[in-house]
DNA sequence: CTCTCATTGATGCAACTGCATGTATATGCT
DNA sequence: AGCATATACATGCAGTTGCATCAATGAGAG
């Protein structure tokens, strides 16, 4: 019933396997990823500058303006583990980037804004950033190929 | 005299911003591919399998042949640091996966071989391995897609 | 209101990673 | 050969992450 001719020619039950075409895709995936993130990572930390989550959570920390993010808030727009959130907060605290308040809606929880330093250290860190993402990334590829890419991977988002 | 009119209008220096779009993909790629990656991991774990690492590792030297690899050899090819795969292979070892023999050309070296022990843990993920490729990775695209994600990635290879 | 279960966030411990450096052998120069 | 430098691999230490679990509060059912 859930029987199928899959795109590799090979009969399947309930989940398809990957072709050779997925499979290579996905391994190409996974080493170029791989690869970038470790050069821009290496970039940034080459021009003296802390890991790309610091730059990603005040990212979102200034975007999400006066109001600040809950550590719950923030942790669903990174991706991250709750208890990787939760000590990405402590240094960011301790180095005086960001400031911790306790929540007036909910007694359990927190709201997190950036401050005055955090925002001249994302401000500090964007043209070493910058520079990497064109050297390691934009300079390879086209418009087209941008373009291509956003939309494909686009479709991945769960 | 390296002054330049970029994509997005800006004048810049020696090197070019990332356009708008540039950044979006390069965004997307960070966000889609971590994403991508753990929820591979994560079933991986759940099906009571090691990391994929182990299965990168293992798969490598299943293909090098009877020859096996040298560690050096085996890190150009997962791009790894040096001292992880130092690491990656001491527990490759001591779970009985890979053997480490002295090399003959070079009494400093060691060369790597997967054990039939290896082989059937390699045969074991990979029913896993694949049904996570396939649903998370595979599922959501056709195979122009797959076809344009290697071709466009593939220029990014250092 | 009370009880139960869900949500928010922190933390001890073990495993893993990055960094710096060490040891041993190889290679190349004079 | 003798010496300087490069390559192959390992490792101590500190910082980070994963896992399990905890404490505190919220929210819904009866």
């Amino acid at each position: 019933m859930f029987a199928c001719i899959c795109q590799n020619g090979a009969v399947s039950g309930r989940v398809e396997e990957p072709s050779d075409e997925a499979f290579a895709a996905w391994a190409r995936v996974v080493r170029v990823s791989q690869s970038l993130m470790a050069r821009v990572e290496a970039d940034l930390k080459a021009a003296g500058h802390p890991p790309l989550s610091w730059y990603d959570a005040l990212l979102e920390l200034k975007r999400a303006g006066p109001d600040g993010l809950r550590p719950f808030q923030l942790q669903k727009k990174m991706l991250l583990a709750q208890y990787n959130i939760s000590r990405l907060i402590e240094r960011l605290v301790k180095n005086g980037y960001i400031q911790r308040l306790p929540s007036k809606e909910d007694k359990r929880g927190q709201v997190l804004k950036i401050t005055r330093s955090g925002r001249m250290m994302l401000r500090a860190m964007w043209p070493a950033y910058q520079t990497a993402i064109q050297t390691h990334f934009a300079a390879g590829l086209d418009s087209k190929d941008l373009q291509a890419l956003s939309r494909i991977l686009g479709k991945l988002r769960r």
